[in-house]
DNA sequence: GCTTAAGTGTTACAGATTGTAACGCTACAA
DNA sequence: TTGTAGCGTTACAATCTGTAACACTTAAGC
């Protein structure tokens, strides 16, 4: 389970990337804060804004909720699961599926610390011991975590 | 270095990413060779595939040598290069550049293993004791990995 | 109640990307 | 010299992206 091979997430535009970077940045985001944000870098007209956002809902990256008539979104998995699933994507793709060789990898590019690294382990190793198979340590990734 | 912000690698089409996947786990492929290997789950001609390959070529993810007349490709880097830039770019985009809450991520995920991070924290650090500075260490990737 | 404005839905459209492939040219092999 | 393996060129439709106008709806104010 966490498992089951998920359809492959559709590639984002460049806009469309944009956007998501700004709301996993938010917690949610109206088309306006959302057009204001970006109105720098990238002025949109709102209709433009909101087309976009539109489609990445479509394409399950957003959800939104109606607060009075505003459309409110929210990045639709947590970034965290999103990144993951991300990368299982590449280990598959260019790993033949072991998550192993990459970190060694991200390690050799400078991308993970080596201390960091040791600390994850360690980290890890002292809550595997306590949580002893009860929680499925997905909660986990609720816990107040900054990511 | 090794930080030099890279320009976002082009995104793949599905016949794209499956040839590249295909490629990946090979050390060089042909026209042929690739057609061949692809063609139960996605029949082509054959000058669609090589339309795909100079495609992919252009995108940068293929370079090419001529042996005889014939075209011989090859991932223009390392997998594992190419799978720690894009995930470096996830990283980037998901997680405000650190990789730490990722790699946790990736074992509460069940992608990576307790004990494979434990073990590789360990090897990493022995590494790091010996090789104290000198090899930066890049050359790892070089060591006959599998990856 | 009527008007207005904020906010959504619908529709359009051009340019780029992708998948697919036909055709034509070139050079080596028989 | 002739077939043919293999490349180069060109095409084209479908889809994806960026961009936006315009129409519709409804709460709010007059």
């Amino acid at each position: 389970m966490t498992n089951t091979k998920l359809p492959r997430l559709k590639n984002l535009g460049e806009v469309e990337q944009a956007v998501m970077d700004y709301i996993w940045t938010q917690d949610e985001v109206t088309a306006e804060s959302c057009r204001e944000a970006l109105a720098s870098s990238r002025p949109m007209k709102d209709s433009t804004i909101r087309t976009v956002l539109r489609r990445l809902e479509e394409k399950g990256y957003l959800t939104h909720e109606i607060e009075g008539r505003t459309f409110v979104y929210r990045a639709s998995s947590e970034r965290q699961n999103v990144a993951v699933r991300a990368v299982k994507s590449i280990i598959e793709r260019f790993c033949g599926g072991s998550a192993e060789e990459l970190v060694l990898g991200m390690v050799d590019n400078a991308v993970l610390d080596r201390k960091q690294l040791e600390r994850l382990a360690r980290r890890i190793a002292e809550n595997e011991a306590k949580a002893e198979g009860k929680s499925t340590r997905k909660d986990l990734s609720q816990q107040g975590r900054r990511l």
